[in-house]
DNA sequence: GCATGTCGATAGGATAACTATCGACAGTCG
DNA sequence: CGACTGTCGATAGTTATCCTATCGACATGC
């Protein structure tokens, strides 16, 4: 197909979709002659996924370049691509304590969690409790275990759907979308749930207005 | 204090302070005259509740100065706060399909939730189904409802740290600081808990690197 | 009495992600 | 044959966000 078709059937206009060819998010066309250039329908994916990545993830261009070249590379085991995935979703711009990183490590050993020094969500998440405590709240820390225990529950729930066995690239790209796209569905459904419970806690038995 | 400590203490430029107040962010100091303005202990609490939100929350100017207003309106519930700081958080950007959110609150329905249509929550988890089906995997449905149990324990941990009654202004920044926050604690330890389960998965008895 | 700190105001800069425009020309329709 | 539409790569411009630098005037402390 030509760029035009490229264009309405993704929904992304002509011009950004040279601006990804430009960037190396999208692999270039094969030219048909002077002034044209043929997609197929694997640009047409790739588009999607992009898209997906970027609005949905919130992933940058630069980032979203990274996770690409990821599932692209044969040579990366699939959960390889997982870790790159995790580094890609935007982490803290100021390293953690490492008082917090050693409280997050300890409860984390403590739950059976072998966790590489490496992963981004350490200093994520000691990055949270090291703001609580600039804030003056200490209050967070007895409700840690809870949070291991749910997230726990999050990542089985994140593998259940994520094969790592069959055509790597699918499952790359499975277990790329899960882990970017997986953060906004929790995000999503944690609104929906505080709502119902603290809705509940005040009026028990009250209905939706 | 003179501006110069309060930006030492708060680890903010003078001129990024200046910025907050003219952008009514934070309120200004006491004239204490012709070039001289005077900052309290409360200003530097306030500057940190707004790093805390911008840096490691993710909030741009403009929804900080909605959540702070929201802190600082009296009459506001605090049970309404949490909304407002649920819509302050980066949202969908476009509206979910009709199908999806229909299916998310038949979900929600199924597992008792009383959510308020307008919550951003279903948008947001509705969109994530969009973008699953637009890139032609279904796979995610069976797993929803491990999604839901898991949110609705980390929602009940939310509400368990925020106390919904006592100092009005402080339980307004806790609900608010969790809810904001709280995306971030959730998205780190989801990272860890990956990590351990599918290194776990792939080899049940090795050690970490 | 002079270096230093401070004031509000405004202009400027950095970054990210596009978008608009350009001249040239190929394919298409009648 | 010729008007018209679509397309090409390249580059400059735009929008939005979040600051940062500078200015002249003036107060304060040593």
């Amino acid at each position: 197909m030509r760029i035009s078709e490229l264009s309405e059937r993704s929904g992304v206009s002509s011009a950004s979709i040279k601006y990804y060819t430009r960037e190396g998010l999208l692999p270039a066309g094969e030219r048909t002659g002077y002034n044209q250039t043929d997609y197929t329908d694997s640009h047409l994916g790739r588009l999607r996924l992009l898209r997906a990545l970027i609005e949905a993830g919130g992933l940058t261009i630069a980032r979203a370049r990274t996770v690409l070249a990821a599932i692209d590379d044969e040579s990366m085991p699939v959960y390889d691509t997982l870790g790159v995935a995790q580094g890609a979703i935007e982490g803290a711009d100021t390293p953690a304590s490492p008082e917090s990183r050693a409280r997050v490590l300890e409860l984390a050993a403590a739950r059976g969690w072998r966790v590489h020094p490496g992963n981004p969500g350490i200093d994520l998440a000691a990055g949270i409790l090291d703001r609580y405590a600039e804030l003056g709240r200490e209050d967070l820390a007895a409700a840690l275990p809870a949070y291991l225990e749910a997230t726990e529950r999050i990542a089985a729930a994140d593998l259940s759907v994520t094969p790592m066995s069959g055509d790597r690239a699918a499952a790359a790209e499975t277990a790329v979308v899960g882990t970017v796209l997986g953060d906004t569905l929790v995000a999503g459904l944690r609104r929906m749930a505080q709502q119902h419970l603290s809705s509940t806690a005040l009026d028990p038995t009250g209905d939706v207005c």
